[in-house]
DNA sequence: GCTTGACCTAGAGTGCGCTCTATGAGATTT
DNA sequence: AAATCTCATAGAGCGCACTCTAGGTCAAGC
């Protein structure tokens, strides 16, 4: 196991774990944004592995559009188990589904500007604004 | 022309055709994000299809991840035209690329997303939480 | 025993991108 | 001539996702 994580973490080594600030994290927690976390003896919060998943997981789906409300729906859900597996397993497919168009929406801006370098390109090489010819494009 | 888009259009005829309101068009304006709009001898903004096919590009950056900023900026260079041909098409290539860099991410969001639904299927037949077994994943 | 440092809570502040309100002027309709 | 409509400007307000400040506790090192 390369990745020797230490199992027990306060929450400055789980910050640069998880590459977030303190701030950061104690506001995702109180968002609701995170498994229960325990606290030792003088109140610190003491985080796990499973918290550092957990927060990757969070990070994906955040840096693909999730909410952060949604983020917070989803970990009460999938907290529960049991008869919440399912609905748990359904937001994961509506999200699945947002990004799967939001990739064909990406590729259509990439195709756009990929036709205006062109033009750009064409008007620095010809030396006068060509033609638009850009009907029905996009 | 199947299109037949009239020429010189007033800001409410404008907000529908681009589908945004005449707050959000006025404020892209202040913002800098429209080539000069002219008046007609009422005071009133007069847009041409000029304006049209310049705030669809605007949707296409922004909807990319384009900021307001480097919009308005890119608008300004592009006004230009003459010299700033080469400045206007090296912004656009910078944000082809941060495009094609987003799109990869998603991927990888998808794939993780898609193996997170596996997983709660396999939990949901079995009736217990499988191993996560996603090490080096992600 | 005092300073330093990592932690704590509560809540204020920030930046972005709109979105809307207030107020008013000119043209059109009744 | 009153009401309605569309436009105008200036600026306030909002929702989101942080990000930071203030003020405090506790344990360890000097």
């Amino acid at each position: 196991m390369p990745t020797k994580s230490v199992t027990r973490l306060l929450i400055g080594a789980f910050a640069e774990q998880t590459s977030h600030s303190v701030h950061t994290i104690r506001w995702y927690e109180a968002q609701g944004l995170l498994p229960t976390v325990p606290r030792d003896a003088l109140g610190r919060r003491v985080y796990s592995r499973r918290h550092v998943s957990w927060m990757e997981l969070m990070d994906r789906l955040r840096l693909s559009g999730m909410s952060v409300a949604q983020l917070k729906d989803f970990t009460a859900l999938a907290q529960q188990g049991g008869a919440t597996l399912q609905p748990t397993r359904q937001i994961l497919r509506a999200h699945k589904m947002i990004i799967e168009q939001k990739i064909v929406d990406w590729q259509l801006a990439l195709k756009l500007i990929e036709q205006k370098v062109d033009f750009y390109t064409q008007w620095i090489d010809d030396g006068q604004r060509p033609p638009s010819k850009r009907h029905r494009g996009v």
